[in-house]
DNA sequence: CCATTGATTGAAAGATCATTCAGTCAATGG
DNA sequence: CCATTGACTGAATGATCTTTCAATCAATGG
């Protein structure tokens, strides 16, 4: 019977120590970069040894790709749920999208600088896209049909449901870079309304200001 | 009187020996990222020898420095140089910005990976800021203007000229990384079909179906 | 042709880093 | 209480990297 206080337990099972050391590692990342997060620094900051890394995760890689998966997995888990709402009508659930994508717990300077992180660097690039590509995949498609339903329902005409799905998706990166390099002009509220003034303009009968319930 | 030939030339003046570095320096950070951008490499692929770039640019930190600034003002000459044209109106003008913007000599794959690996490293996010904030502040102003203008002779109601432009900046980074990311889905050129798209549902008049000449 | 200036080189020094691994320690079961 | 298992440690190793700098070389002017 292992100690269940919160004191320092010298000895703690796997599961535990590898969240201790993905923590550490997107702290890291966020403050140091990629480049900057280096394992002495990474265990050092979970208040463990430098050995320890490399035997949950095999490699330092192993360990990075396990922090991309960490985020990835996170994100995904958020949007889902929203997805899946069955309360929501089609355009309810495409700003429960939006919201989730902003939320506080995805969207803050620490979380987007190792997204980005991940995206500015070639090799990492590679191994975002191995990880993570199949969800960005999976959402855009998903915010498709659920623009497919608007169009359909609202019968708008020249509009490309694939195409708004496409804006969006820039919208949503463009908007987050924007927040993690200028954040003092850019929040995750205000990046939340001019999407939706975007949606407002393409479908003003569903987001606009005669916006159906729903 | 040096030998005018494009032979090798032992000695060359520093500003092309800088030239010569810089562009190698974004080679290598296009490929390998920051991280695999050392003076070692980036001096191999120049062809010259480990030692001239700090003779020339003081520190490894300062060719990279200089490697950024080179693209910075590449950037802002390009669209200046639409903004400045005196035979365009403001809806043109714009479209032309958005032109520059994903013009091949701007937008592709070698230059998006320099810029994002500095989006990417919070260091470098920072040597960025002091460098090239003001070129995005300027942009964003100049944009910001023109969608006034289009605004006022358009008599558009419930528009804010200041979000439009904040809009677009976030559309064209996002639409920038869209195509770093998946180079096989996302073009320069469906990039720009979708920004000038979102103007068309803004200012219908100005950039739709229902385009005023100009 | 010599001397001076400035460009250029690459070996050496000093600092890190990732990884390994032999050994330590805690927990668990018998 | 002992033995075994598995978690854990950190010194040592080998590989890079940045920066420095003494020496070299080309060009230019006198």
């Amino acid at each position: 019977m292992p100690a269940e206080k919160g004191k320092p337990a010298r000895t703690a099972p796997p599961e535990e120590r590898r969240k201790q050391l993905i923590d550490a590692t997107i702290s890291v990342i966020a403050e140091a970069g990629i480049s900057g997060a280096t394992l002495p620094e990474i265990t050092r900051r979970a208040g463990l040894s430098l050995g320890l890394a490399n035997f949950h995760f095999g490699s330092k890689d192993g360990l990075i790709a396990a922090a991309l998966m960490s985020l990835a997995e996170e994100h995904r888990d958020m949007w889902q749920a929203q997805a899946g709402r069955g309360d929501l009508s089609p355009a309810g659930k495409i700003g429960a999208i939006i919201d989730a994508q902003f939320h506080p717990r995805i969207c803050n300077r620490r979380k987007l600088a190792v997204w980005f992180a991940f995206f500015g660097n070639p090799v990492h690039r590679k191994s975002y896209r191995t990880t993570a590509t199949g969800i960005d995949d999976e959402r855009m498609d998903v915010v498709t049909e659920l623009c497919a339903s608007i169009i359909a329902q609202g019968h708008y005409s020249g509009i490309v449901a694939r195409d708004v799905a496409a804006t969006l998706e820039g919208l949503f990166d463009g908007l987050w870079l924007n927040i993690l390099m200028y954040p003092e002009r850019f929040s995750a509220d205000g990046a939340k309304v001019r999407v939706q003034a975007y949606l407002a303009a393409v479908f003003p009968s569903h987001f606009g200001k005669g916006q159906v319930s729903g």
